[in-house]
DNA sequence: TAAATAGTGTCTTTTAGACATTATCAT
DNA sequence: ATGATAATGTCTAAAAGACACTATTTA
């Protein structure tokens, strides 16, 4: 069957370019927390195809600069954000014949979670991108398969704050333990029970207290300000949490 | 900095030939449970790159035969085991510019749980795949990046094992819950508490009593036969177990 | 002082771990 | 009866839910 005698002889004459092969994009679903809503940020397309319509940061890989899957979805979030360093994690890939009305479609969704600053200092240069409120996508033109890709990451993002110290990465540091507190509850979409939530946290050690208390813009007693422990990303909790609401 | 005036001028004029594209393919890790060990499925490789080497079942997209990515996946598990409705879901990605000789390449990678049945029925007609035990393919020569891919399968499939009862599919049914717990042991890679498995998995109402006792070949008292409830594959426990091992 | 926010005490509930005990079969 | 395998009883431990309570700040 084969016609050739070695590998490298068949390597030599290889030529992808013969066959035809289906398109493959990476996409990324990036997540912040702005005026106490969920937010992602999306791109208003300029070319076609579904010109004008909203699409998640994200496009071809770029095989000469991109050393692998999560290079690219790096590169996309920082042309838009300027991040450069963020959680960034794959959810998964949806591939099928009607995505993209070129033809058979791969992509490869990630998702990202950062901090909000101000929209000047992200998108200076980028006059095509804004946050938009997670709800508010359903009611939004949006590009090719992406709102389901949203939100298939949005429930991602869900299922694994119940179990992990995700929201974290959405907070500014130092924070104190009832901003973390809002972070789960607007990632998770639940109320949760403050001794719980603190008992929760405090005993798994992920975070340490930065500096002292004090600092504090308000009213009431002042709270303690902490960061993430080195580590706290890889940790999971044994039980999930909020199941109750 | 559009040249067309409409979307569908713009497809018209679209040709995906033109560019250059990382490869892509499907791979599955196919598991299944023979003579109490957990094996996956493994191909010769017949043709280069890595002609010789074993690798998984799996390969490019038929776009004109596949739907979507999960029907490649259920076609190339088809074609080696003859299973047609197994349990079949995504792992991930993995995407770099050295996991294929010939170039960039992207392979979305799937796990499946199949209950085993003698080779001769499996594969007819196919003499170039085996089933291997999962602790044997660190010493076998794989071809690409498949023993990373096993691992990472293998991965998923102990974490998820300890919070859901996917190891149901690696079992004729019907089953004891004896056998449910050695499945869950292998799928584990750890040993557990009969009470506490028993507990946690009939308070769980996932499996119903099929007929009644009876039935077994063997001395001492005979088991209670159970089969999958319906919508037992979504039950979620909201503790993981056999943390203690 | 009151209002506001941070933080604790403590009782209940749920579920896993440990392991001893009982049940039912073949021989 | 003995051995083997299935199934249960029951105590302990860990961690979440509920919610009342105390602590520390500003105005």
């Amino acid at each position: 069957m084969s016609e050739w005698q070695s590998e490298a002889e068949y390597l030599e004459q290889y030529d992808a370019r013969r066959y035809d092969w289906p398109l493959v994009s990476v996409d990324v679903v990036i997540f912040t927390l702005y005026e106490s809503r969920l937010q992602v940020l999306l791109i208003k397309r300029g070319e076609f195809p579904h010109r004008g319509r909203w699409a998640l940061p994200g496009g071809f890989i770029a095989m000469d600069e991109d050393g692998d899957l999560q290079a690219t979805a790096r590169r996309k979030l920082r042309e838009k954000t300027g991040v450069e360093a963020p959680l960034l994690e794959q959810v998964g890939s949806q591939g099928n014949d009607c995505r993209d009305p070129r033809g058979w479609s791969v992509t490869v969704l990630y998702m990202a979670l950062i901090a909000w600053a101000p929209t000047a200092e992200f998108l200076e240069g980028v006059d095509d991108a804004r946050w938009w409120p997670v709800e508010k996508v359903a009611d939004l033109e949006m590009a090719f398969d992406h709102a389901s890709l949203i939100e298939e990451a949005r429930e991602r993002l869900k299922n694994k704050t119940a179990y992990t110290v995700l929201p974290v990465h959405v907070l500014r540091r130092p924070f104190t333990l009832t901003q973390l507190q809002h972070a789960f509850e607007l990632l998770m979409d639940t109320q949760l029970e403050k001794k719980s939530f603190r008992r929760r946290i405090l005993n798994a050690e992920v975070l340490e207290e930065t500096g002292e208390a004090l600092l504090e813009g308000g009213r009431g007693r002042p709270a303690a300000l902490y960061a993430p422990a080195r580590g706290s990303e890889r940790h999971l909790f044994a039980r999930v949490f909020g199941e109750s609401a």
